[in-house]
DNA sequence: AAGTTTGTTACACTCTGAATATAACAGAAG
DNA sequence: CTTCTGTTATATTCAGAGTGTAACAAACTT
């Protein structure tokens, strides 16, 4: 993954450690970023953001905690993609809840979800082909 | 609505003001609130889930300020549901991309997901029948 | 007409979390 | 042995959340 790739808006009312946590999930997702691979120390990554070092360290504590990243003493911050579909599934829940709650309220049809929801996913899907 | 039924948990590390929104939101997919409908004032519904008015206000401002609520002085505050689809379709996209690109490293299925908006929406549309 | 309730605004205060800075430590790698 | 790693600790600044009190004009109630 080209980690200069990373923009963080500091403008944004979202915090840097969740913009850099998303945009590392969107890494993987689109196969920027693949099983295995380790990211750059928090020290490295800081560099080539210019954030601190414990902003970057926080963002990797989230995608720990989420099980997403491995951290090895030895071989640094590593893609772990288990599977805890379960815990995964519920939160997945709680938030589409509240997202199509809105999107119900601006008339989206779900034909339109639908189709978003293909056109998001598939754009994952075929970058590990 | 039943605004007593609205439960706000102070321990969560979401807003309150934020919890508050969500809920309204999630009152008129399920038809609980309806068009038309009048919100409590800030103080009374204040006065209802224990908490300060000005945090009420800022709820009701959000709702504004994503097009949902119309406040008017003769009327209070009333349920808007206009058609500004496009920025909704879009600020959709933006959190659809992060949702699933997070249900993608947990290997979430897009049947999964399908099914989980088809249920979800649902319990959205019958509600108004 | 008088009193009440409304949304709105202003100011001040406490508290939490975000972000930064600096520093130190043990373990692994060169 | 030196360098880099993750981790932890302490301290600071700053923004936002939440509350409290107060005031105002407009609208409603009686």
């Amino acid at each position: 993954m080209i980690y200069e790739s990373i923009r963080i808006d500091f403008n944004s009312d979202e915090a840097i450690y969740m913009q850099l946590r998303n945009q590392i999930i969107l890494g993987i997702a689109t196969s920027r970023i693949q099983e295995g691979d380790a990211l750059p120390s928090v020290r490295q990554l800081a560099g080539m953001i210019g954030i601190n070092m414990h902003t970057v360290n926080k963002a990797y504590s989230v995608l720990r905690q989420e099980g997403i990243l491995s951290i090895d003493r030895r071989r640094g911050a590593v893609i772990r993609i288990d599977a805890d579909k379960l815990y995964a599934l519920e939160e997945l829940k709680e938030d589409l809840q509240v997202l199509l709650a809105k999107a119900f309220c601006k008339n989206i049809e779900k034909k339109e979800i639908f189709q978003l929801v293909e056109e998001i996913y598939d754009s994952y899907q075929v970058s590990d082909l």
